[in-house]
DNA sequence: ACACCCAAACATGTCTGAGGACTGTAATGC
DNA sequence: GCATTACAGTCCTCAGACATGTTTGGGTGT
């Protein structure tokens, strides 16, 4: 069953219809597309909207654009675009989705982790401490790379990338979360037990602690 | 030398000039950019275009605009390619990190499955069902349709696209274990209990038993 | 003094109309 | 027959107006 687009802006809508009509193979590879004028009027939409799913398309590779030629189409299909699934995403399903890989991620790590895992994050946490005279922005910094190296020692890569891969939504998140929220005072250190406590479990290769307090940490 | 832009269109120039003005930290990330007409006029083009460019940074995962808030940098460079580490990654990677997925898919689908839910997986149990007849292909094909369909009643489109991107290896992996290990005879089943057992928990809701039955199923 | 409400200001989203720039094709002139 | 020209089609850009959503600050009641 298709995903219900009903509730999705012109543009928005624009996109997945174009999107969907190339993969279902109404315009083949290679076939020049109806004019924006003739589009618009087909999706119900403005003209201006139809040049924005268009432009949208062919920066996914889709479709190629000509002046004075037309819009032809150069595939019909796209890999899933992760990254951009994690902009489209709304905030509560990107944290559900990064609890769920760094809770996992810290039980791996308890296992795996080397000598070196263990430096890294020790290094890190100690960065985060310093960085706790710093700007909001540079704490955010230090905080994420500590929560980085905990999923490096989980020695996946995959897992990894994925996590590395919401980092940029992570990081305006948390920013927005400690000077506006939180409004952390210059040289306070939030939760710093709970990072000194999941550093000790990961050390320690205790998983069931590990994923216990990373469990705790991501509410 | 930097590259000219001199010849490109006023769309691509705002399009290299932001990404360039970005990636060179004038606007770090979580700021905010000026306004689309204090833009226009400072880029020296039209409202509609730089609409255009910020859409194409936006699909790129540079930047997010929210209607009424304004765009906002998330990303000081172009974000990370899943679907390229999933090729990279080795199978015993993709299998944990698909196995951390489902699983938590499996709870959250128990918590949030709607009707239309139940049915899209009792219709994709009795296709695997039907399909025990026919070739390993078509068999291994809809058993994932009923995976997906699980992944989807947790109602997550960032979970869902996750599960997809692994699913061209998965299927992959799924076709030389169904045929070459476990051999499986024309007309029988595999796992057919532990399927039933995940669509029973979920359909009745049943979180903790969800997430048993599919731990137990992804080993 | 505090919390709440609400209206105005502001920002993005969309539609429409107009004209410019470029392409492909048909008509024209030689 | 060939080069040139004219023209229609299409994308590209700009401008203005209105719609929709967010933020902010002042007023109000307690």
């Amino acid at each position: 069953m298709p995903v219900s687009t009903e509730h999705l802006r012109p543009a928005d809508r624009a996109v997945t219809e174009l999107g969907r009509r190339i993969g279902a193979g109404e315009w083949p590879v290679g076939a020049k597309l109806p004019g924006e004028t003739s589009l618009a009027q087909e999706l119900g939409v403005g003209r201006s909207t139809v040049r924005e799913a268009v432009r949208v398309l062919a920066t996914r590779g889709l479709v190629r654009s000509r002046q004075g030629a037309g819009v032809f189409v150069v595939a019909d299909s796209m890999p899933i675009d992760v990254a951009a699934s994690v902009q489209r995403a709304g905030l509560a399903q990107v944290q559900e989705v990064r609890r769920i890989v760094e809770i996992d991620a810290a039980g791996l790590a308890a296992e795996r982790r080397t000598g070196a895992d263990i430096g890294r994050m020790r290094r890190a946490l100690d960065a985060r401490h310093d960085a706790a005279s710093e700007s909001d922005a540079a704490f955010v910094n230090a905080d994420i790379d500590f929560h980085v190296a905990v999923v490096a020692a989980a020695h996946n890569s995959l897992l990894s990338d994925l996590f590395e891969s919401f980092l940029p939504r992570l990081r305006a998140e948390l920013l927005v979360y400690t000077s506006e929220v939180l409004v952390r005072p210059r040289g306070t250190e939030p939760d710093v037990d709970l990072h000194e406590a999941l550093f000790d479990a990961i050390a320690a290769g205790d998983r069931v602690a590990a994923v216990s307090v990373a469990r705790e940490h991501l509410v």
